[in-house]
RNA sequence: CGCGGGGUGGAGCAGCCCGGUAGCUCGUCAGGCUCAUAACCUGAAGGUCGUCGGUUCAAAUCCGGCCCCCGCAACCA
């Protein structure tokens, strides 16, 4: 059943800081989308993780007097507490100084020596540790220090090993390029692609891919004495969180599972991430793969960065938005909606505590929840809370609404949770319409037979675009749910709804009795 | 000739890939409703979609020239 699996991964994030919107953003888009196909009956795997070697990791440890996998320990507490607060359901968590990682670095990079894709050469120069690279003398500024970092570069000349990266130019353009190559990979947005593939036909350079005199990483199977460079040994997380390479010692899990897990989950369906990195997983990872023989990632999708009130997100300026403080204001369920639907997903975009509060009010206060107040309300006051029944001339309002949603599943796909926002907001716009036009207080008061069947409606459809926003908002709808007097989970309805086309009719029952949950969501003042 | 993004009513944005009544939020003005979180609904004013040219029956949307703005510095997703 490898069709109906669907696995997924964000970067994993470097531990050099405490998690902050940037990460979440990435995140919490992966979350939505997982949830998504887990409603659609895939079976999921969802990793994340840390990335957690390298030179400037060591340095912030000694700096804190701490030893570097004490250092990790610690900001690695913060992104798994931030993920559990953002109600991430990711199926793993994979560090890079784990065994089972370690494992599989030496086992990928064992297969690539072995086949000739792997030599040493010396190489001298400029080496800075802020970048963790080389860096050319016309980078430096005009103090000959390192434009990034403020410090001078060290001369360098050391033994290294080099990836043939090369090798894979004409077959990467291919892979990228042409959608019906057997092992073809869809790089998003569009524009990104063409970015890459105009890079991609500038040339490859073979690329170090290891470090000598730092021991905090990974030493080379073949070579103790060095060890991998970081990027190289991060990118392998996505293999060695899903079985690949053999763990060594008796305590390890049986290796024939660790086998069967490898080849149940991978390819990869989804690779995550922000623009800045796209070099490496659509170029370096595939090039890494295809000369291990392992089979490649089948979607690469890069998102955009965000300004924050139009400025670059900044410790100096002090307007780093932290994923707490987002959940402080708008609860995580509102968080979660805002920070992907703000702006489309993919270009980049601006951030400003205005703009959410904004989008706030207007599509979850306003709209969505006094929808659901206004309902519910009503439903309280002229049928005592139980739900009336439909009529067989049901009103076409749920055909409308439905109608409006159908563009949804089409939007996730190409994760336009801008569009998918907008599509919901729609319908929900429509059902206010449609309550304005029938005035159902109107008809209470003359005693109208038609109220019981309207209201009926309001209810259905709000139950049916609530369903859709499981993905992004799951505890709120829960409680939306458990206030229609349903009994099953909402996402038990919801799967039966996307996978079984279960009609919206039987969820919410008439004859149920509705609870008040109370306001869903508080306008906020700016 | 470095690379990339962008220029759409007062502000912020969508639409552009797959040409065919220019849409959303905020703001302004007028009205309606009173079930609801002072929420909701209707209507109005306001745009020659940066500019010049091309393709087309038809262009914000495709093609080319030009002008202007912003990143490619970072603590970074």
């Amino acid at each position: 059943m490898k069709s109906n699996r669907f696995y997924l991964t964000t970067p994993i994030y470097y531990v050099n800081d405490y998690p902050h919107i940037g990460h979440a953003y990435t995140t919490i888009a992966a979350d939505i989308l997982s949830r998504w196909s887990r409603l659609n009956g895939k079976n999921v795997f969802f990793l994340t993780g840390t990335d957690e070697h390298g030179a400037k990791i060591c340095d912030a440890a000694q700096k804190n007097n701490q030893t570097p996998l004490a250092f990790c320990d610690g900001i690695v507490e913060g992104f798994r507490s931030a993920w559990k607060n953002l109600a991430i359901e990711n199926t793993d968590f994979i560090r890079t100084t784990e065994k089972r990682h370690e494992a599989a670095v030496q086992k990928l990079l064992s297969v690539l020596h072995e086949k000739g894709f792997i030599y040493n050469n010396t190489y001298k120069g400029l080496y800075c540790v802020g970048c963790e690279k080389f860096i050319s003398e016309t980078d430096l500024d005009d103090t000959g220090c390192c434009p990034d970092h403020r410090q001078k570069p060290a001369h360098h000349e050391e033994e290294n090993y080099f990836f043939k990266l090369s090798a894979f130019q004409q077959q990467l353009i291919d892979i990228i390029s042409d959608e019906k190559h057997p092992q073809h990979i869809v790089v998003l947005p569009r524009e990104r692609r063409n970015e890459i593939l105009g890079k991609l036909k500038q040339g490859l350079d073979d690329i170090s891919i290891s470090r000598i005199a730092l021991t905090w990483g990974i030493p080379l199977p073949f070579d103790a004495k060095q060890t991998a460079y970081v990027w190289v040994d991060a990118l392998i997380n996505y293999i060695s969180a899903v079985g690949y390479g053999e763990l060594p010692g008796a305590d390890s899990p049986d290796a024939a599972q660790r086998i069967n897990d490898f080849n149940t989950w991978w390819p990869a369906d989804l690779h995550l991430m922000a623009k800045d990195i796209l070099w490496f997983h659509s170029v370096i990872w595939p090039a890494m793969l295809l000369a291990a023989g392992v089979a490649l990632p089948k979607k690469i999708f890069a998102h955009g960065f965000f300004t924050i009130d139009g400025n670059k997100m900044s410790k100096t300026i002090g307007n780093v938005i932290r994923p707490d403080q987002l959940i402080e204001k708008f609860g995580v369920d509102a968080t979660r909606y805002l920070t992907v639907s703000l702006f489309p997903f993919g270009s980049d975009g601006d951030i400003s505590w205005d703009a959410l509060t904004d989008k706030y009010n207007v599509d979850l206060a306003n709209n969505f929840g006094n929808l659901i107040s206004r309902t519910l309300s009503m439903t309280q006051k002229y049928f005592s809370g139980t739900i009336p029944p439909a009529t067989d001339s049901a009103p076409d309002l749920i055909d409308r609404v439905a109608k409006i949603l159908a563009d949804v599943p089409g939007a996730v796909d190409a994760l336009e949770f801008h569009k998918i926002a907008d599509r919901i907001q729609c319908a929900v716009t429509l059902v206010n319409q449609q309550i304005e036009q029938d005035a159902p207080w109107k008809m209470a008061k003359e005693a109208n037979q038609r109220l019981g069947a309207a209201m009926n409606s309001y209810l259905q459809t709000t139950a049916l675009i609530t369903l859709y926003l499981v993905p992004f908002m799951p505890s709120i709808c829960q409680k939306i749910w458990e206030s229609f007097g349903a009994v099953e989970p909402v996402a038990t309805a919801a799967h039966a709804y996307f996978t079984a086309s279960v009609p919206p009719t039987t969820f919410v029952r008439s004859g149920a009795g509705i609870l008040n949950p109370g306001i869903l969501f508080p306008r906020i003042q700016k």
